[in-house]
DNA sequence: AAACCGGGGAG
DNA sequence: CTCCCAGGTTT
């Protein structure tokens, strides 16, 4: 077995008595909170005086972007609107702006969204209520959880898609979890979950550590590995991802989420109302292009203004 | 359950 | 080049 794996894409060869590391939660808690306790990252939303606010907007930032991506992006968006109101009264186009191209626009909207529902419900605090976060916009089960465990301290299970590569490798011996999560996934990841708040605060930061620093999805450090000793993964040899057959690569090239993506930074780097013959510009396929921008004014994220004979044309623009 | 939604950087 | 990333919403 190689020293430090990588992820193959071969067929498993399953071993039934290879959970080794599986049946001991406290002590493989134990010793990535203790890991964690050295190697946390200094992350701005981790600062000692980071409010709730400040953790759900990181939270929502990271649900498709890399923390090296959203921490600049973070400090300036907190600087400009450090709380819900301040963001529920921007304009709407200036956050588009601001979000630039984090990706996923309408995580934008979500979260203005979300802004606006924590003044109107909640008299402009973030609630720490499981039920109340989850009826916010663009807030789903991860991000509650999250938004309890690290801006108030609260026990939940945060289970993204590190901790359960995390867990499926040390606790289940499985090179990476099931493509879609399983409810079975969830009672595993809630067993580890501590009953003390803080403590259960502190699994879930130090899991989600572990999995983005060192129990990473293409070339883990198991070198590095505070719990290879007590590691399934690596006591069953390593055994390639099981799944890999149903995992499909999203494409990327001449797909709408790119013309949806040239659209927005024509819309985003303009000084004004952007003219029809500028937007059909960016994407050659007429069909696609117009089929992405009615999908984009739908979205509200675009707003059409109809022309008025050859000489005015249509123009498009961020929404107000 | 599955489709849809951006963009950049690592390998 | 391919693959990855602190998910949520809609159908």
């Amino acid at each position: 077995m190689p020293a430090v794996p990588t992820v193959v894409t071969a067929p498993a060869v399953r071993r039934p008595d290879a959970a080794t590391g599986g049946d001991d939660p406290a002590g493989l808690r134990d010793v990535v909170v203790a890991w964690f306790d050295e190697h946390a990252r200094d992350l701005p939303w981790r600062a000692p005086d980071r409010t709730p606010w400040g953790v759900l907007v990181s939270e929502v930032m990271l649900q498709q972007t890399p923390v090296v991506r959203v921490a600049p992006a973070w400090h300036a968006w907190m600087t400009r609107w450090p709380t819900p109101a301040d963001l529920a009264a921007a304009s709407t186009a200036d956050v588009l702006r601001a979000w630039d191209r984090l990706g996923y626009p309408r995580r934008a909207l979500r979260l203005q969204d979300c802004a606006r529902a924590v003044v109107e419900r909640h008299g402009g605090q973030v609630p720490d209520d499981e039920a109340a976060l989850l009826a916010l916009p663009g807030v789903g089960s991860y991000t509650a959880a999250a938004v309890r465990a690290f801006a108030f301290g609260r026990r939940s299970v945060v289970l993204d898609t590190n901790v359960r590569r995390v867990l499926a490798r040390a606790a289940a011996g499985t090179a990476l979890p099931a493509p879609a999560q399983t409810v079975a996934e969830v009672r595993r990841a809630e067993a580890f979950v501590p009953d003390d708040d803080a403590a259960a605060a502190r699994w879930a930061a130090a899991s989600m550590e572990l999995g983005a620093l060192v129990c990473t999805a293409r070339a883990p450090r198991c070198d590095a590995c505070p719990v290879r000793d007590g590691c399934a993964w690596r006591a069953a040899g390593y055994p390639g991802d099981e799944h890999a057959a149903r995992r499909r690569t999203q494409a990327w090239a001449g797909t709408d989420r790119q013309v949806r993506g040239r659209v927005m930074a024509l819309l985003r780097d303009a000084l004004g109302p952007v003219p029809q013959h500028a937007v059909d510009a960016v994407w050659p396929d007429a069909g696609q292009r117009e089929r992405c921008v009615e999908a984009l004014v739908a979205d509200g994220l675009a707003v059409r203004t109809p022309g008025a004979g050859d000489d005015h044309p249509a123009t498009y623009r961020l929404p107000h």
